[in-house]
DNA sequence: GCGCCGGCTTAACAATTGTTAAGTCCGGAA
DNA sequence: TTCCGGACTTAACAATTGTTAAGCCGGCGC
């Protein structure tokens, strides 16, 4: 049954909300087209305004900003199941880029169609309002990380919120995960210079906590790592009623 | 017309989205129950599970995060006409702080009379969804604000992004405006100490930038404020089309 | 295979920011 | 009025992070 396009998205979608198996129907029932995206192509940029939303099928994507003098911020990671642009449908502009990470398969869906089911089915309005708001919960952690924390907790924080979110829909088996970013992009997400996010990584390497190499990360003490991240997934609100 | 109880409101959808008159006077018809706040008062606590939204009418009030190590992190600067807790209609539990920033009045409506609402006016529900939208574009800028700019450049930020959106619901008057937070706050809110939040802004008073006394912000060169601020208002999103 | 290029790694040094510790100032409570 | 406490101010010093620069490594195109 979630054996579709969107399998990701119907698969969290169905284990973190109270969606109805007639929502979700609904939603596989949406008219899509499938396009795939190279590694580092842009998707969305600054100031473009779209008339369709995308979930992602497979691969990572990042929104970003960039400043004046050229410095740039990673905004939030996506992996496959969820709606980056979905703020778009009453956005009009859109106020940063969304990139992919590595070569990505999107599912484009015509904001008219998305607003017609709604329309029809105002739960799945719900459920779609709910998914934006579940990111700007994430957008206030995200603060909380570069706000607060010393760099290497913030990159164990990172790294533990993205294997959470990728087990919701089945990325993770055993100790390894993927995080296909650069050193110089986990920098831009941490609000650090590569050649520190190098430091913290040597650092993390060193004291047995965990291993990343090529995009991938490997978790070598995970007692370890809680204790640098201090995680408390309480804002993913992955059950209906949190 | 806008001279009710929940005016900012009024004010602040009327020039920024294109919603109708009949939606606002149906939003002006809403029950409410005012309360008000004093200084430093705890409105939601991280974990709550309020019934009610508010709308603030008048004062100050700030999302805030507080880590384990006791370090806080402040999210948002909430002034009259927002709605800082609008995301509980659909996650259930608060994942951080609403706190008063100054003595506060502040209309409670419940969620049931919300959702009554929204299912007899679906375009009542559009401007309550994107109004939390342009919350999570606020988060994000803010995100590129700690992450990306240096201290004297984030607090000319912050103090222009408040004037911009104080600009708004008609509470700005002449060169000076109220940003009635403490010295420690201001660097909770850019992610420093109290004594850097200190030096920063005896700098900007140095150069003649701008002067911060007991909770109020005097302009007194707005082109250096400018420079320093980077400030592109884009993201706040204050034309119904964008 | 060879060379190129992007990404990684490291080091030395500089700048920013945090920590600690003393005051000072000022408004409200007694 | 006086005193008290919270907020502000400053300085000295420490820690973190940025900057610059150089070399290395490894995959990919030729």
């Amino acid at each position: 049954m979630t054996d579709t396009t969107i399998a990701a998205l119907i698969q969290r979608l169905r284990t973190t909300t109270g969606a109805s198996d007639d929502d979700l129907r609904a939603l596989e029932a949406l008219p899509y087209t499938l396009r795939n995206y190279r590694e580092n192509q842009s998707i969305l940029r600054d100031g473009d305004r779209p008339s369709e939303c995308c979930v992602i099928v497979d691969g990572f994507c990042v929104r970003s900003k960039t400043i004046e003098d050229g410095k740039r911020q990673i905004l939030s990671i996506h992996i496959p199941g969820d709606l980056p642009d979905l703020q778009n449908l009453h956005l009009a502009t859109m106020d940063h880029d969304l990139v992919a990470l590595s070569n990505c398969a999107l599912a484009f869906i015509a904001h008219s169609a998305i607003r017609d089911l709604i329309r029809s089915r105002p739960t799945v309005g719900d459920i779609f309002w709910r998914d934006t708001l579940l990111d700007a919960a994430v957008f206030r952690e995200w603060i909380v990380n570069v706000g607060q924390r010393a760099a290497h907790n913030r990159l164990a924080h990172i790294i533990v919120e993205l294997r959470e979110r990728l087990r919701m829909v089945g990325r993770v088996t055993g100790d390894a995960f993927a995080m296909p970013l650069t050193q110089e992009q986990i920098g831009e997400a941490m609000g650090v210079t590569s050649v520190h996010t190098n430091r913290i990584l040597r650092q993390l390497r060193l004291d047995g906590v965990l291993e990343f190499h090529r995009g991938t990360v490997k978790i070598l003490n995970e007692h370890k790592l809680q204790e640098l991240a201090q995680f408390d997934g309480r804002y993913l609100h992955s059950s209906p009623s949190t």
